[in-house]
DNA sequence: CTTAGTACTTTGTATTGCAAGGTACTATGT
DNA sequence: ACATAGTACCTTGCAATACAAAGTACTAAG
């Protein structure tokens, strides 16, 4: 067990929701959302993505559409189903839940004692 | 993929994260811990945390100490090693980190468009 | 001696992050 | 025409881990 491997667990799951965040400012291609991510050091690998997306896709919470480029082949342009959009405001809520739950944690210095000993 | 697996999957990694910091503030034994995390609205179940315990002993994060109940068989107490209060701190930057990145990205209108097209 | 309550443990499965390697299209230089 | 570089997409195999489910063991009460 070393720090990165537990920074690594901790990404686990905010990944999907991070992607969504995304996607729902802009559509955009795998490339570009990696390029994106690195911009808000969260630092994500083309096989960590692409899995992802096609998970995604394939449960109908993003679509996306071949776009001709200027500069190399096509690319995939992912954007937010109507599904994606509720789904998104699902995840809003457990991001807040367990954001309030960790702050909670954190900042307790006496857990009232409720339980029987 | 439902609401239900994706908080499941956001939980990956913070649990490690709750426990130790639980663990900080008190030792405590599984049945407490999983009462504990409760009260805080995170549902944990025995199958998970007692592996977790045994992994974070495994790697000199925690110690325990067997103590007698009252009340039925002895308890296994648990505490933060010295290590494990070094790694503590590691995980407070960690999830600093990972929250500042959300609510970045969650509070985004347009990306500063710095990479080529 | 059976039953209920508490506590600890193990096994098997599904999910998913990631490293590594592969395919394919375009542009550039020779 | 051909090689090389750049960009983009995709797949395979492995490791970590949350969880359901089932099992073991101790204590107390009837």
């Amino acid at each position: 067990m070393n720090i990165e491997n537990a920074k690594s667990q901790m990404r686990k799951g905010m990944l999907e929701y991070c992607v969504l965040l995304l996607l729902k400012h802009r559509p955009s291609y795998a490339s570009d959302i990696i390029q994106q991510l690195k911009n808000a050091e969260l630092l994500v690998v083309e096989g960590t993505l692409y899995p992802l997306l096609t998970r995604l896709k394939n449960d109908g919470l993003l679509q996306y559409e071949w776009q001709e480029s200027t500069q190399g082949p096509p690319r995939k342009y992912y954007a937010l189903s109507t599904e994606g959009e509720k789904f998104l405001e699902g995840l809003d809520t457990s991001w807040n839940e367990l954001s309030n739950t960790i702050n909670y944690l954190k900042n307790i210095q006496m857990i009232t004692n409720d339980q029987k000993n």
